[in-house]
DNA sequence: CCCCGTGCCTACTCGCAGGTAAGATTACTG
DNA sequence: CAGTAATCTTACCTGCGAGTAGGCACGGGG
């Protein structure tokens, strides 16, 4: 899968610290990727990066460090691809659609870093998970946002936050499943994936069941729309 | 917690081999749901059970089959629990409504289950998967049944499966997202956030923010909908 | 009453993986 | 070219937890 996987005969080239550390870093989230936390041992990530072990606990600390800085790293280039791809100046429906595409594009893009995101950070009981849950946290607080923004719900006027939130919970949780799905049939485009999942959290079943669905607003047909 | 741990006061009353084996699996189920699987020890859960280790091994097997036995009790448990409470003789609204009313009583009555299925099978890399993802599959399976039989859906009419197939999976991923959601904010019903998700996920955001929601046909509003 | 089998336990073995001590090697600097 | 400091390595320690050997209690049948 990745390219520049080092023979390991004998000794490594020497390098600045740096480079390194994102030698490091690259191998952690690949082989945490694979295996999970707990299965993934410091000896292959060692292997894989092209480096001996000792140099991991120099350069990065200990494994629960090492996975802490792979889990931030990737949900930051994450949240910046999708607020790079946000356009804020946009209706909410508009806003939504051009988050969801960025989204399914990173992923798209992006297999190990998602898969490290979601499936590993999220059942491991330690700090990661609170780092995973502030990254989910955020996500589900931006869509909140932009519900709220969007109108007021009608039927619990009162608890309007609690009602945004539960709703941006499951929007978020859905693109998570529908990413994973997209994993096993990757045949098709990223936009085909947004847009569905666009159609369902807008129109929704009643709505598509009685052929009315969502189009962006450029005249681009969802079922074609094409990448970034 | 659990209410019946026994306190282990040098040795354990003689039980028959059928109860042992049911009190191991409850207590097994109660690690692995806040420890994960590899975190959890076959002592801890010895230790819970009120048994020593070796029993574990006589009756069990091994931790991996233990762990495996634990899921497949436990989806068994809950996919029993959605069929009995789906009115499968009603229209496809009301089927998708009592379904997931049926989800999230169980989830609500049997947190340590959901937490074991959903949290811990789906991160571990060993045959567990496969469990999770045959009941991730067949719940799938049934609800993109559902949708299928709702009416076509006109923007993909060719891929008329992949498209129900990929909804489905971001519908089941809603939930298990709001689900999760649900344990960190348990001071609401069940109903109330079941019907937040079918509001979702039949009306939709457009139809939401312009005031248009879902009442199950019985005259409860949706926002007061009692449990069961 | 004594025997015997099933249920149960204490007390170990053993391998694996996280983490480290101490020394070899290489690039840069004067 | 020699000194120095950073880079890198081999080879080890150590604790933890899966899995097991072998023996102790307890209740039912002769």
């Amino acid at each position: 899968m990745h390219a520049e996987q080092p023979v390991r005969t004998g000794r490594a080239k020497r390098l600045p610290r740096a480079v390194r550390e994102r030698q490091i870093t690259d191998a952690a989230v690949d082989v945490f990727s694979r295996l999970g936390f707990h299965a993934a041992s410091m000896d292959e990530i060692s292997e894989v990066a092209g480096i001996s072990k000792p140099m991991l606990y120099a350069y990065l600390g200990s494994k629960e460090e090492l996975f802490a800085t792979c889990i931030r790293r990737e949900a930051t280039r994450m949240m910046a691809a999708i607020a790079d791809g946000v356009e804020t100046d946009q209706p909410p429906d508009v806003q939504l659609w051009s988050g969801l595409r960025a989204f399914f594009g990173f992923v798209g893009g992006n297999r190990p870093s998602w898969q490290v995101l979601h499936r590993q950070a999220s059942s491991q009981g330690g700090p990661f998970a609170e780092e995973l849950a502030d990254l989910r946290g955020r996500a589900i607080g931006l869509v909140a946002t932009l519900l709220v923004r969007s109108g007021e719900f009608p039927d619990v006027p009162r608890a309007g936050d609690k009602e945004a939130e539960s709703l941006a919970a499951a929007l978020v949780g859905a693109g998570e499943s529908l990413a994973d799905w997209w994993l096993d049939n990757p045949e098709e485009p990223a936009g085909v994936v947004a847009a569905r999942l666009m159609n369902l959290v807008w129109m929704g079943f009643g709505d598509l069941v009685a052929g009315h669905v969502w189009h962006p607003p450029s005249r681009r047909a969802p079922g074609t729309a094409e990448q970034d």
